[in-house]
RNA sequence: GCGCCCGUGGUGAAAGGGAUAUCACGCAGGCCUCCGGAGCCUGAAGUCGGGGUUCGAAUCCCUGCGGGCGCACCA
């Protein structure tokens, strides 16, 4: 749509007194097509004219009269906004044409110039099972680093796993007391958290049992080689089993920089601090205060000499941008996180990092239980892996009833299924907390996924009647578009990329998915409207033209939000 | 106690300060001799309370209420 603001903006800007970029800026959708494509509001004229914005639309209007560009027809003044009004054959001509010659690259841009981000995005905890609470961080994050290669970028993704810390001594005190070598290989890390859950049952009556945790714990960092052991062989088994996820999620990461990999910068990034006085000795620990920028002091080095999440967070930035030289560093963590990501970025501003504001934390809320929050200490999760294999199984049972010769059930079972699961996660507005419910999530009717993959399924339907899977150009057929099903749907399409710029530009896949959803809507009115495979050679091809159109949109949105488009369903 | 986030029909959500607040689930009714009914059409139903800024507020500010999350040896 941009690129038709940017006709009216040159035509407009001399007659307000504005730039075009202005113009264009100001340009807005009016509520209802009977008002016009667009339309240029005249409040913020109104105080510098002295004259009611109504008065100035009329007068625009009047200035207007009988003229026409490119792409708009006629301007009418309706209160106090000036409305154009499409011409809708060259419109739609030139948009269809566009698609049709951009393809895989309609709605991309070239803004990011080619600029590393750095995404930290998924980062699941080393000993526990992938639960539904991580399923936001991974695919948010894997979205978001499609939108922005979309947008130009270059995104590393980097899985920034919880493989140090306390926990660990945690798991090897459970493992030492309590643990089988034979149980561990035969399910490890549902074994593993177990163990972990039993720990801080008997932790609750038996305070030594921490003590000796963080006495372990010490003693991986010193590198001692029973803790190693324990630690390596914790690590491997763990990732085996989120391996398995990620391959079924298509979700493939550049780098798997754990915390445990930033160990030996530790020691340069608290120097660091203590050189610039940045950082301060209290009750034996190291500390930043922070109390002048509003925030509570943080924790750099415990009393007893271990260091902390944060600790490592500040190691891995100054590694990342000295290795990736990032322009952005964004960071898709729960929004319980906040202060955390507040701390670390004040601290790398006192450290004189410039890059420090580049570094973003992408929040999202919280998945909570009905009856409260999800804990993985007391073992009240659910796995990812079985509400992602409950969900195909559920897509595989209804293709089995109304599609029972679909030839490849398999890969259709888990296009649906699968994204259900992710767009039940994207759609909605990430900051917002979600409740986890089964019969939301196994719910493939409404806004879902499901509706746009079978919106674009019709679509191929259609276009293997008609016999051609690409509908050949055809310019004077193109213009013959005109019912206001076809219009609604060519205008929104026009959208795509826009759209795409402000889910990247705020980080919200949301506002891509929702798009998808009002693609497939107006796909569908238009469908029920009008038939494609009519008789007039002009008219039939004009609609396959639009049908292929929506069907490129379709595919390449859903693909941005890493959700498969099946032929056939 | 302090700080951050969220309050939109019965339920779940949308709305880059703009025209008559949009959609889904559910509910009531209608649509397959016609390109795939996982769909389409019609209907009932809504911005937490109170101030303020603005020509204009669901949106921005203040305040109250409700919910969530944080706040030195977890991550």
């Amino acid at each position: 749509m941009d690129h038709y603001k940017k006709e009216i903006g040159r035509v407009l800007a001399p007659l307000v007194m504005l730039d075009e970029f202005r113009v264009t800026e100001l340009l807005e959708e009016p509520p209802d097509p009977e008002l016009g494509d667009l339309a240029f509001p005249c409040f913020s004229l109104a105080a510098r004219q002295k004259k009611s914005p109504a008065a100035i639309a009329a007068e625009l209007s009047a200035s207007l009269s009988g003229k026409r560009g490119i792409f708009w027809e006629k301007a009418n003044a309706k209160g106090p906004y000036l409305n154009f009004y499409f011409d809708y054959p060259v419109f739609a001509r030139d948009l269809l044409k566009r698609i049709y010659d951009e393809g895989p690259e309609y709605g991309k841009t070239g803004v990011g110039g080619g600029g590393v981000i750095v995404i930290d995005y998924s980062s699941p905890n080393i000993c526990k099972p992938f639960g539904i609470g991580h399923i936001r961080s991974t695919v948010i994050g894997h979205a978001l680093s499609l939108i922005l290669e979309a947008q130009g970028y270059r995104c590393l993704g980097i899985n920034h796993l919880g493989d140090w810390g306390t926990q660990f001594g945690k798991m090897i005190v459970a493992f030492e007391r309590w643990g089988d070598s034979e149980k561990l290989h035969q399910d490890p890390v549902n074994y593993l958290y177990h163990l972990y859950v039993r720990f801080h049952q008997e932790a609750d009556t038996d305070a030594s049992l921490d003590e000796e945790a963080r006495h372990w714990f010490r003693r991986l960092e010193d590198g001692e080689k029973e803790a190693v052991d324990f630690w390596e062989l914790f690590r491997r088994l763990s990732l085996e089993n989120y391996d398995k996820i990620y391959d079924l999620l298509g979700i493939k990461f550049d780098y798997y920089h754990g915390e445990s990999h930033y160990n030996d910068l530790l020691d340069d990034a608290i120097r660091l601090v203590q050189e610039k006085g940045v950082a301060v000795e209290s009750e034996g620990a190291l500390i930043v205060d922070l109390e002048e920028f509003g925030l509570p002091p943080a924790m750099l080095r415990k009393k007893d000499g271990a260091t902390l999440y944060l600790t490592r967070d500040l190691a891995a930035a100054q590694y990342r941008q000295r290795t990736f030289h990032f322009v952005k560093a964004l960071y898709v963590v729960g929004a319980e996180q906040t202060l955390h990501f507040q701390q670390l970025v004040k601290i790398l501003e006192l450290l004189g990092f410039p890059w420090a504001r580049d570094c973003i934390h992408v929040p999202f809320g919280l998945i909570r239980f009905k009856e409260g929050r999800m804990s993985t200490r007391e073992g009240k999760m659910i796995l990812l892996e079985e509400v992602l294999q409950r969900s195909i199984d559920l897509a595989r049972k209804i293709i089995e009833e109304k599609n029972p010769d679909l030839a490849d059930k398999e890969s259709a079972a888990k296009a649906v299924g699968l994204g259900a699961v992710r767009f039940g996660d994207l759609s909605n507005d990430r900051i917002k907390d979600v409740e986890f419910d089964w019969d939301k999530v196994l719910d493939f009717s409404g806004e879902t996924a499901a509706y746009i993959q079978y919106a674009h399924a019709r679509i191929c339907s259609i276009l293997r009647r008609a016999g051609t899977a690409a509908p050949a150009w055809s310019e004077e057929a193109a213009g013959s578009l005109g019912q206001a099903e076809e219009r609604a749907l060519v205008k929104t399409l026009a959208a795509y990329p826009e759209k795409i710029a402000a889910s990247a530009e705020g980080y919200r896949p949301s506002i891509l998915a929702r798009y998808l959803i009002d693609v497939a809507r107006d796909f569908n009115r238009f469908y029920h409207e009008c038939p494609v495979l009519v008789d007039d050679p002009e008219l039939r091809q004009a609609r396959l033209l639009l049908i292929a159109a929506v069907r490129r949109v379709l595919k390449n949105g859903l693909g941005l939000l890493g959700i498969a488009a099946p032929e056939e369903m």
